[in-house]
Formats: structure tokens, C-alpha cells, sequence
DNA sequence: AATTCGGCCAACCGCGGAAAA
DNA sequence: GTTTTCCGCGGTTGGCCGAAT
């Protein structure tokens, strides 16, 4: 033991950055040691423990010699001494569940690892935000598809039916043993938003490609995450929509427009934040992800940069302000059309930044439109899409739906017609989604199109209210509509069609 | 070979809640 | 009822390592 007790000394003189540190919790008689933990210190630890049991950690200095605070010793033994720990890489089911359990409950790690015997909360943080980077830069959404809409119908129905996989009835047991906290939060949302918030907002038909290079990192589609969806679910979609790196005011344009239907507007996109009104000079304000409802807990105004980092596939802004003259490829003809036709009274819009050029004008344009026409809850439904004999769990989103294209004047560079894209009926096979993922690596996101779903989907099931979104266009190939259809992932399917891919 | 970058991991820090004094 | 202490949680930081440039 005294040799344990040399070593750590030892350690403590190597360490001059721990050596100068007191503890936080200390009496500042005692200087104990931070940083990395010796063998000695461990073994010190699990003697003191298997003696005294665990909790009392303060005490673990006082009569082990320990030169720790008793919140580091707590923090050892939880994450690496106590037995039956489990080690090594997360397992896909272990991924899975924590991405259900993440869809459910937010950052609530211990509550996670409660789910998880044997993990950490700390490992299943680290693993989690290790993933957002990963899945940021790689323009992809954090949740799996099926959790991701799992966790929207359950807000959207507001039931506690749980199963975030339909089919896959694995983690049952927890799921209906748990009383969700986001249930909640959502439904106080869903209260203080009715009647304001009763639809998603519809895209308007531009493919996502043709206007962010990166696709799927596109600011519209941050318009059409779900209001309903539980705010980290919103966040982290955001997180991923809103990859694109731009700057808060590029993504809320309706900053630009005082009256009421804009408001209106904004507000039905979730944008609308007392905050948000003072902050947007020149783009000097980071993008946010908190969007909406004000009951983030990352919303700030804030002159700062944002503190997370920025994924790698953002384009500078000064990339964005250019897109105006000299858009990144790949474009389509109708992007094109679009990035080229500035709006006729763009440059009186108020934009408050000079690169504000293209996208941002343009839905500037497009929301200004809008705004002179008035009235718009009572326009009538000449929609294509808008079928009047909707179900009515939707029929306050095609109404909704097709206001928007109601509004798409033709001039308008968004040239926009309503689409109501199919919500792919979800895989439950319990395939790990990295497959998913994958196969989306493959086909690339250059594969990206919108999908009008009156031309391929009759609304009948009750995912219906689903239709209103407008969903990531890798989600949309035909290859998923095919897949999804079909109600799972058909494995060989997928297969071939990744085959296909990697033979192009 | 050197540098950069990103992933991974361990640990620290601050805060808040619960229990004890 | 108030203050203090303990403990747990979530956010963040920093170091190490391997891959890429």
C-alpha cells in the first residue's frame, strides 16, 4: 500500500497543472489531485469501497489517503471501477436504443444508462455527441427515420403509446413503463401553439440540392420540422437541417417583415422569438438551433459565435452570398430558375446583410408575397393537393399546405407548387440504421429530389398528417418510396440498390 | 516525416436537488 | 424555516491516438 501511496505521489509532483489545483469542494488544507487516475488510485478506490460500501465519497479522501474529491472518486468508480461495467463499442442495439431513448427523453444520459446495463451516462454522452458531430458533418439526421417518426406521431397524438418502432416491440417494456417528460413538454407546447401551430408549413418545390450544395443541410428544411416534435428532437433535427452553417438571420427572413401576416407566418414556422428581432445584423449572429417555441434551453441572443462546432460541410457565408451570381453545382433547371430570378423588390427587403442575395431574398420575396395577399386563412383550397376529402386529422395541414401554394405566385422564384411527400411507412426490421445510413453514403445526396405526393401516394393511413412533411430527399428516392412502401426495409432491396449505386 | 484533423475517451466543472444539521 | 453538505447530472474540456493530407 505504501508502495500505491508513492506512486500517487509521484504522480501528483509530475502533474504541475493538478498539483496547483485545489479541490473545488475542498477545505483548502488538503491539495488534491485532478486529471487521469493511476492503477494505485484505482486500487485505493475499489479497497475503500468493497470496505465501505459506495456513497459517502467525501470520506473516500478523508480515511483512504486519497488525495481526490469525493466527486472525482464518485465519478471513477461510476464510470470504471464498479463491476459488471460493460466495455468496448456500443453494440447496433445498444445504438438503437439509444437513439429511441434519446428521441424520448433528450440529454437525460443517467436516465439513458438506466436503459443500458453496464454503459455510463458518460459513455452514452460521449457516444451521443460524438454522433451529432459525425452525423452533422455528414448532412445526415440524427435519429433513424422510424424513431424520428415514431416520436412525431407520439406528439402528434399526443399518446402515450410509445413502441418507437412499430414492429419492434424489443424495447417494449421500457418504453410503456416510462412516463416521458417530453410528453409534456409537448403538449404544452402543443396547448400554447394551438390554433397557431396546427400544421407544419409546407416546402416549397425546390429540391434541396439546388439550393445548398450540401443538400440536405437546406434551410427550408428546417421549415418543416414538426412543431410538434419534442423540442430536442426539434433541436437535433434542426441541428442537422440546419447544418448548412447559416447565419440566424439568412435562416429567419421573415425578420424582414413587420406586418401581422408575416408574423403569422413566421410564427407558424417556428421562428418567431422575441429574440430573435434583435438579432439579426449582418449575420454577425450565429444560427441557432433553437428555433420556436422559447422554451429552449439554447436560445440566447448572443453576438458570440455559437459554441458548437460547426459542421464541416457549412459554407461560409460569404459562399452563401454568392449563390445569387454563381450557384455551386449540381443545379437543376428549376434551381436555377430560382437562384437567378431575384425577386423584383428583393434589394427593398430590408435584408439586413449584403450577402443575403438568392435563397434568402428569394424567400424574403416569397414571404412579402405573402404578406400583400392577406388574408390567407381564408383562401380556398384550389389545391391539387389538398384533397377536400382528407382525413380530418390532416385537413388543418393541407389547408395550411395549400395556402402556401396558393400563394406560390407564379413569378415567384420559387415557382412553387404544394408537394405533400409521402411519409415512408418506417422499417422495424431492427436492422441497425447505420445500414440506412450507409446505403445513403452510397446514393449519394446528389440523388436528391421532392416528391409530390399526389402523384405518388392517396393519403389513407393515418400517417397521413405525416404527409405535410416535407421529408430529407434521401428519403424520397425511389429506391426508400419503393422500400418504404412496402412497410420495411426490404434488406435485398436495399442491397441491390446500394449495389447499383457503387456500380455507378 | 511533419502537420492537421477528427474520433474517442476520461475527467473536470458548475449547477441543482435532496437530505441533514 | 434556513443553511449546509452531499450527491448526481449534464455540459464541457483536454489529452491521446490514428488517419489523412
Amino acid at each position: 500500500m505504501s508502495q500505491m501511496t508513492n506512486e500517487v505521489d509521484d504522480n501528483v509532483h509530475r502533474n504541475d497543472q493538478t498539483r496547483s489545483q485545489l479541490n473545488d469542494e475542498g477545505n483548502g488544507d488538503v491539495v488534491l489531485k485532478k486529471g487521469p487516475w493511476t492503477s494505485a488510485e484505482d486500487a485505493i478506490l475499489v479497497n475503500y469501497v468493497n470496505k465501505h460500501g459506495e456513497g459517502n465519497w467525501n470520506a473516500v479522501q478523508k480515511y483512504s489517503g486519497l488525495s481526490r474529491c469525493g466527486k472525482s472518486c464518485r465519478l471513477r468508480w461510476a464510470n470504471h471501477l464498479r463491476p459488471n461495467l460493460k466495455k468496448g463499442a456500443f453494440t447496433a442495439q445498444e445504438e438503437r436504443l439509444i437513439a429511441e431513448l434519446h428521441a424520448k427523453m433528450g440529454n437525460k444520459w443517467a436516465r439513458m444508462a438506466a436503459h443500458l446495463p453496464g454503459r455510463t451516462d458518460n459513455e452514452i454522452k460521449n457516444y451521443w455527441n460524438t454522433r451529432i458531430k459525425r452525423r452533422q458533418r455528414a448532412g445526415l439526421p440524427l435519429y433513424p427515420p422510424e424513431v424520428f417518426l415514431q416520436a412525431f406521431k407520439e406528439s402528434k397524438h399526443g399518446q402515450g403509446t410509445s413502441g418507437i418502432s412499430d414492429g419492434d416491440n424489443r424495447h417494449q417494456d421500457f418504453l410503456d413503463k416510462n412516463n416521458y417528460e417530453i410528453h409534456d413538454a409537448v403538449f404544452d407546447s402543443l396547448k400554447e401553439n394551438q390554433g397557431i401551430l396546427p400544421y407544419v408549413p409546407e416546402l416549397p418545390n425546390i429540391s434541396a440540392n439546388s439550393i445548398l450544395p450540401n443538400g440536405l443541410g437546406s434551410p427550408p428544411y428546417c421549415n418543416f420540422v414538426p412543431s410538434t416534435l419534442p423540442n430536442h428532437l426539434r433541436e437535433s433535427t434542426m441541428s442537422f437541417l440546419g447544418s448548412s452553417g447559416l447565419s440566424r438571420n439568412e435562416f429567419y427572413p421573415f425578420d424582414h417583415i413587420k406586418d401581422n401576416t408575416s408574423d403569422k407566418i413566421a410564427d407558424s414556422f417556428g421562428l418567431h422569438s422575441p429574440l430573435d428581432r434583435g438579432a439579426s445584423s449582418h449575420g454577425s449572429i450565429c444560427y441557432s438551433h433553437s428555433l420556436s417555441n422559447g422554451n429552449s434551453s439554447t436560445s440566447k441572443l448572443t453576438t458570440e459565435a455559437v459554441k458548437s462546432e460547426l459542421p464541416s460541410l457549412q459554407y461560409p457565408e460569404t459562399e452563401f452570398g454568392s449563390w445569387g451570381t454563381s450557384p455551386p453545382p449540381p443545379l437543376n433547371e428549376s434551381a436555377d430558375v430560382f437562384i437567378h430570378s431575384q425577386p423584383p423588390n428583393a434589394l427593398d427587403s430590408g435584408c439586413s446583410s449584403p450577402h443575403n442575395s438568392g435563397l434568402l431574398d428569394a424567400l424574403v420575396y416569397q414571404a412579402k408575397t405573402l404578406s400583400s395577399k392577406n388574408n390567407c386563412s381564408d383562401k380556398s383550397s384550389n389545391s391539387s393537393v389538398a384533397t377536400p376529402g382528407d382525413i380530418a386529422e390532416s385537413s388543418a395541414l393541407n389547408m395550411y399546405a395549400t395556402e402556401w401554394e396558393d400563394y406560390a405566385d407564379p413569378v415567384s422564384p420559387f415557382c412553387a407548387t404544394s408537394i405533400l411527400n409521402e411519409c415512408p411507412a418506417v422499417s422495424t426490421n431492427g436492422n441497425s440504421w447505420d445500414e440506412w445510413e450507409s446505403f445513403q453514403t452510397i446514393t449519394g445526396n446528389n440523388n436528391v429530389k421532392m416528391q409530390s405526393v399526389d402523384q405518388v401516394w392517396a393519403p389513407k393511413s393515418e400517417n397521413q398528417y405525416m404527409s405535410n412533411l416535407t421529408w430529407p430527399d434521401v428519403l424520397l428516392t425511389s429506391e426508400w418510396h419503393d422500400l418504404y412502401s412496402e412497410n420495411g426495409v426490404n434488406q435485398t432491396i436495399m442491397t441491390d440498390a446500394s449495389d447499383d449505386f457503387s456500380r455507378q
